[in-house]
DNA sequence: TTAGAGTCTCCCCACCAGTGGAGAGTCAAG
DNA sequence: CTTGACTCTCCACTGGTGGGGAGACTCTAA
C-alpha cells in the first residue's frame, strides 16, 4: 500500500508541509500552470510527485531573485519541453540587473531632490499667506 | 456676472483644465477629503476656490517626492488647523529619505547576488536530471 | 427649444501574489 | 457510524491610485 501511495502521489497538505509553502499557494501556482499536477484522486484530489518538490524550490530561488511568476513560468516552459533552461535563466537575470540599476537610479535621483531640499529647509519660515509650505514654494 | 461666478467657484472641469489634473483624479482627491470643495450649486455640481489650485500645487510636489496621499493628507490637516506644516512635512521628508536608504540597500544586496551569480554562469552546463537549472542547484 | 457639452453617482476594472471564508465533499481512525 | 481532519470549488478582498463607462441630470449657446 505504501508503494501504491507513493506511485500515486501525494495530495495537496503534504507538499505543502514538505515544501513549506501553504496550500492557498499551492493551489493558486496549479492553477497558474506553474506546477502541474499528475493527476486527481478518485475523490478529486489533486495529486503530485516529489518532481512538484523540485519545481517549487526552483520556483522560490527565483522569486526571492526578483522574477514575477510569469518570468518564472517562462523558464519552467523551456524545462518542461526538455531543453536545459539555463540560457534563458541568464538572460532573465540580466534584465533583472537592468531593472534594479533603473530603480536605484530613480531612487538615488530622488534621494538627491530630498537631501537639497531639506539642507536648506527653515523648520519655522515666516508666514506666507500665498503659499501652503514657504520651502516648498508651494 | 463675471464676478459673481468667481465668487461662486469653478466647476470640476475648470479646476482640471487649470491644473492639468484629470477630472475624475480631482473628485477622487475630493473623496479622500484631500480636496475640499467650497460647496454645490444649485444643480449638485461641486464648486472650488483658487484655493484648490495652490492646494493641488502641493499636492502634486509631494506626490513627486514620494509621498502616498494619506502622507499628504496629513501634512494638509496641519495646514487647515492654521498652522505652518513645513515641520511635519520636514518629518515626512526624512522618512522618505529612510525609506529610500532601506529601498536602495536591499535593491543593492539583490543585484550583488544577482551579479555573483551571473558571474560563474555556464550557459550550457551539464544536464542533470536532478534539478531543474544546474547554476541555481535547484 | 434643442443640441451638445459638462457633470453627477455608482459600480467595475487594472496591477501582483496571494489570503480568507463559505459550503460541500472525502477519507481514515476509533 | 461518527467524528475530525483534509480537500474541493467558488467568490471576495487586500493595497494605492486612479481609469472606464452607464445612465441620468444640468447648464449654456444658438
Amino acid at each position: 500500500m505504501t508503494v501504491i501511495s507513493l506511485a500515486a502521489g501525494m495530495k495537496i497538505g503534504m507538499l505543502a508541509s514538505r515544501s513549506g509553502l501553504p496550500v492557498k499557494t499551492l493551489r493558486y501556482y496549479e492553477d497558474l500552470g506553474l506546477l502541474p499536477a499528475i493527476g486527481r484522486s478518485e475523490g478529486g484530489y489533486r495529486l503530485f510527485s516529489d518532481e512538484s518538490l523540485r519545481r517549487l524550490e526552483f520556483i522560490r530561488r527565483l522569486k526571492t531573485l526578483g522574477l514575477s511568476l510569469e518570468e518564472i513560468q517562462g523558464c519552467l516552459a523551456v524545462h518542461d519541453a526538455g531543453e536545459l533552461p539555463c540560457g534563458d535563466i541568464e538572460i532573465q537575470l540580466g534584465r533583472q540587473i537592468e531593472r534594479i540599476d533603473g530603480q536605484i537610479k530613480e531612487l538615488r535621483q530622488l534621494r538627491k531632490e530630498l537631501q537639497d531640499l531639506l539642507a536648506g529647509w527653515q523648520s519655522d519660515p515666516a508666514k506666507d499667506d500665498a503659499v501652503i509650505c514657504p520651502n516648498l514654494h508651494v
